[in-house]
DNA sequence: ATCGTATTCAATTTGCCACTTGAATATTAT
DNA sequence: ATAATATTCAAGTGGCAAATTGAATACGAT
């Protein structure tokens, strides 16, 4: 029979798509573009990473069918080739969640300890937006608040809530989000909002996950 | 900030289990363990491994928390270690399929050439079951028949469908189905079946996604 | 045409992982 | 106790992949 060596080889060319998963690195950058296209340099910044090295990386990435190039003059724009990749992400983190004791550990001492708040689910916001009780929040840097938003957020990025408090309702209950769960800068936002004596919360699972959910999404 | 070192540690722990599924030898026993609990000799006879190896590389599954082991006398029967699991690996299948030219290209020759029929969706299957317009065939071996199948099915394994024919009403469809996409098993009775003049079909996606999308299940 | 820049390629080193082999451990049967 | 068996452990080997470095390619600006 020669199915044995079938299935083998089909097996095999899974694995390819999980070796793609089996570095750091790599997630990292495809949390990335997660939220969108992004060069190859600036993925390079973000993950701490040579340019040469990131660039291997986003081959292996890209022979594994996860990423796609897009060229404009100088630079090569990579992004995710599909939504299905979003899924495998997500099934991905809950796996990792759900079984690894270290990242559960990790997970509560780094995030966990940072706040005494619950996350807002993503329905629960929507249904509160449309009634007009909360502010929603987005403290990402401007560039990727262009290129894609919940509708309504205002986009104030973290370093410069202190300075535009004021823009911000005070008998509104604010809910800040960023790039999702493992992002902090929602973290420190609602620490720093509720110093202020705002009432405040994080989205849970910021944006790349509204996006992937196929909850309405504003542009420009 | 130490936020660097955080997120490198975090994505370091996903990847763990992507490190866990960038073997072709474990993604092919993972699949085997859908179907229930396997010992180590069983699962290194299927994956064609050593005991020693085909162990190690559990232990390797067992660390990234995948899988979990229940002693039991002389053996040790692992089985995944959660549901989630199941649509970890669905995820990725899919994204194979998707992605990998490869894949697509074995999966037609391999599969769709043996085949002129379109498999059957597990929601018509239901319907059609409930209006008792076809018989249900469960052609793996007793012991996985035992372990769960699908309510009203019959087993017969492969190799007695011409033994035992006559068990078969000759007016009725007959909707064949196995362990997955992938087990051949299903194919290989479709076509007999047609040989010998019944209209045959295979179900979509075996049983292992029949239970893991909450399906009935009748089990002994 | 020449220079500067973003990206990729190629070559090298280093370290991890798969697999083999032989022994050790644990449990059951005699 | 002794033997038999399932599984795991430990050591050794070979190969693949990650990261570094330096050069090459491709495009835009001057």
């Amino acid at each position: 029979m020669s199915t044995h060596t079938f299935k083998s080889d089909l097996f095999e060319q899974f694995a390819r798509v999980g070796k793609a998963l089996s570095s750091g690195k790599r997630l990292e950058m495809l949390d990335f573009l997660a939220q969108g296209e992004r060069s190859v340099e600036v993925l390079a910044q973000l993950a701490a990473l040579s340019v040469a090295n990131a660039s291997q990386h986003l081959q292996h990435l890209r022979q594994a069918g996860l990423v796609v190039a897009r060229k404009e003059g100088l630079y090569v724009h990579y992004r995710l080739a599909g939504d299905s990749i979003v899924q495998l992400l997500a099934a991905l983190r809950a796996v990792a969640e759900e079984r690894l004791a270290d990242v559960d550990k990790l997970v509560k001492v780094y995030l966990h300890s940072r706040d005494s708040m619950e996350p807002v689910p993503a329905k629960e916001l929507m249904q509160r937006v449309k009634k007009g009780l909360v502010t929603v929040l987005d403290v990402r840097p401007p560039e990727e608040y262009a290129a894609g938003h919940i509708p309504g957020a205002i986009n104030v990025p973290l370093n410069e809530i202190r300075k535009r408090l004021h823009e911000l309702p005070a008998d509104q209950e604010i809910v800040a989000y960023c790039r999702g769960p493992y992002c902090l800068l929602a973290f420190e936002a609602v620490a720093q909002l509720r110093k202020k004596g705002r009432q405040a919360r994080r989205l849970e699972n910021g944006f790349p996950e509204w996006k992937s959910a196929g909850l309405p999404v504003e542009e420009a």
